[in-house]
RNA sequence: GGUCGGGUGGCCGAGUGGCUAGGCAGAGGUUUGCAAAACCUUGUACGGCGGUUCGAAUCCGUUCUCGACCUCCA
């Protein structure tokens, strides 16, 4: 399939054309977590649009190196202190203990959402040489000073000197000299409040620390991004991104260092997703406005009436465009679930289904130009709920052409391929979906039990023994085994 | 207060000058031994008020309202 990408860059604040900077490559890099506890589902949002976004780059062609981080330092609290280090005397482990524990159980938590991996998974603490040059280069070219051990960058000669300074997120220097709070820590080693700390002095019961030309201290929380960035992908690459509350300072500030750093833009184009809510507010930890993946998988939580698998949540996810805001709640996610069960079913279905014609009828003009305008939905800024109407049109399709409302002479064996090619590609491929109800190990157990099953009451109502076929499709059904007659027999499914 | 983004039928959610997505729920029908599933039909939707236009949910103005960021956040 065929067609040119336009993605919405938050730097111009309009859908542009993607060029790639060499042809057939991209570079996209992507915030990462910082592992100081549990993933969160809002985190789990964001990971999952770029997963859909890095699922498409690659379908369509494209060879991608996919970089994203894992933020073990540098992250400072309201109160100056790391929030590993935090999580370290809190939980009475090491720093580095408590950054596995949590990288595992957020790998753990990306492979049950089934996301693919990146590329290049970097740390910043295994990046600590290169940010220190980074902090030289900047210092060197004159937009940063050293005070007191700590090194900042200064926004306001930066901001005179290159006139870029907060143009990703609309913001006016003399605005932030205005508004900013003057209770941060090192408030009085700055120049000025908008200024921020490249390299951070370390206070002697810090507990991660490194040696610098500055001082024994870490560095600042947005150098990381900026550092690995570069080493990975280049000096200016080609997509980065990253959840939208990260715009400002994080990703303000990532364009000034690259740019004091070497003078030239980290990336063309900037992807932003939007935030996942709950009760209308964005979902946050602070103010107990959040359930955990875990409370959604199992309904134990008052926001849920019962428990929602986790692929209802990524496609429940994908029914929103990812520069929306979601609304996550138990209606909408029933609404999810039973969408999703449609749309599995009928992949099921698919796999039954034969075709006659050796020549393309009209069936095979639908199947073509709907597959066509879900490869077309997809490079419109990735609009994964109008391609998702699309596969509705193609279940309908299915479903029809299995009950017979459809006639299968319409439809020539090169369409049919062609359908089943569509389906997998976007449901499985692009918006990595699987059926998790009956993709397991124990489904060809299960699968064998069922046929017998289901032969048996055939058997019965053939004798018109209702008795027996109607208790077994109740019993089944308390079971939460749903049979389903049809034209072409009976097929049943897992009503979780 | 500043910056930005929303308000679409009962719910979720695309669209962004005329062709009026899709899912869920509801109604009627076909099918079925009965159901379920599936299929078919069915929706006076675009916050309010003005304006531009032959024509606006879509453009402009204004107003109300919700949210995000401005402090760590995906």
């Amino acid at each position: 399939m065929k067609g040119s990408l336009h993605l919405y860059n938050s730097l111009t604040r309009r859908k542009e054309e993607f060029k790639p900077i060499n042809e057939g490559f991209i570079g996209l890099y992507v915030c990462g977590p910082t592992v100081y506890s549990d993933v969160h589902l809002g985190n789990c949002r964001t990971f999952m649009s770029f997963d859909m976004i890095y699922r498409f780059l690659l379908k369509f062609g494209y060879n991608v190196r996919y970089v994203r981080n894992i933020t073990d330092v540098g992250h400072l609290l309201d109160d100056g202190e790391d929030r590993i280090s935090k999580g370290a005397r809190k939980d009475k482990l090491e720093p580095m203990e408590v950054v596995q524990k949590y990288t595992n159980g957020f790998h753990d938590m990306m492979d049950i959402f089934n996301t693919l991996r990146p590329s290049i998974e970097p740390r910043a603490t295994q990046h600590i040489i290169e940010q220190i040059e980074m902090v030289q280069d900047i210092l060197d070219n004159g937009y940063a000073y050293v005070e007191n051990g700590s090194v900042y960058f200064d926004t306001t000669k930066f901001a005179e000197e290159t006139g870029k300074y907060g143009k990703l997120s609309g913001r006016v220097i003399e605005d932030l000299l205005a508004e900013s709070r003057d209770n941060l820590k090192n408030q009085s080693e700055k120049k000025h409040p908008s200024d921020f700390a490249i390299w951070m002095k370390a206070a002697p019961e810090h507990l991660m620390k490194w040696n610098s030309p500055w001082s024994e201290g870490f560095p600042g929380w947005h150098l990381e991004c900026s550092a690995m960035s570069t080493k990975y992908l280049g000096k200016t690459f080609d997509i980065h991104g990253g959840g939208n509350d990260l715009k400002f300072p994080h990703h303000e500030n990532e364009i000034a260092q690259n740019e004091g750093a070497c003078g030239c833009s980290p990336c063309n184009y900037w992807l932003h997703t939007n935030m996942l809510l709950m009760n209308g507010k964005k979902m946050s930890k602070s103010d107990g406005n959040t359930i955990s993946p875990e409370e959604l998988f199992s309904g134990d939580s008052p926001h849920v009436s019962k428990g929602y698998s986790p692929m209802v949540i990524r496609f429940f996810m994908l029914m929103a465009h990812y520069r929306s805001t979601v609304d996550i709640s138990d209606e909408a996610l029933q609404a999810a679930e039973k969408g999703y069960k449609k749309l599995m079913e009928a992949g099921r279905s698919l796999k039954q289904l034969e075709a006659h014609s050796a020549e393309a009828g009209k069936i095979d003009e639908q199947i073509n130009s709907i597959s066509q305008s879900a490869f077309d939905d997809m490079c419109d800024d990735f609009n994964t709920p109008k391609a998702l109407s699309r596969m509705f049109e193609l279940v309908n399709i299915i479903n029809s052409l299995k009950g017979g409302q459809l006639d299968s002479k319409e439809l020539s064996s090169r369409g049919l391929e062609t359908l089943k090619q569509t389906y997998s590609s976007f449901i499985y491929d692009i918006f990595g979906l699987k059926n998790d109800l009956v993709d397991n190990d124990q489904s060809k157990y299960l699968d064998g039990l069922m046929n017998l099953v289901i032969d048996i009451r055939q058997s019965s109502r053939e004798k018109k023994d209702w008795d027996t076929s109607d208790k077994i499709r109740d019993v089944l059904k308390e079971l939460k085994i749903q049979l389903k007659d049809g034209q072409s027999g009976t097929d049943w499914t897992i009503d979780g």
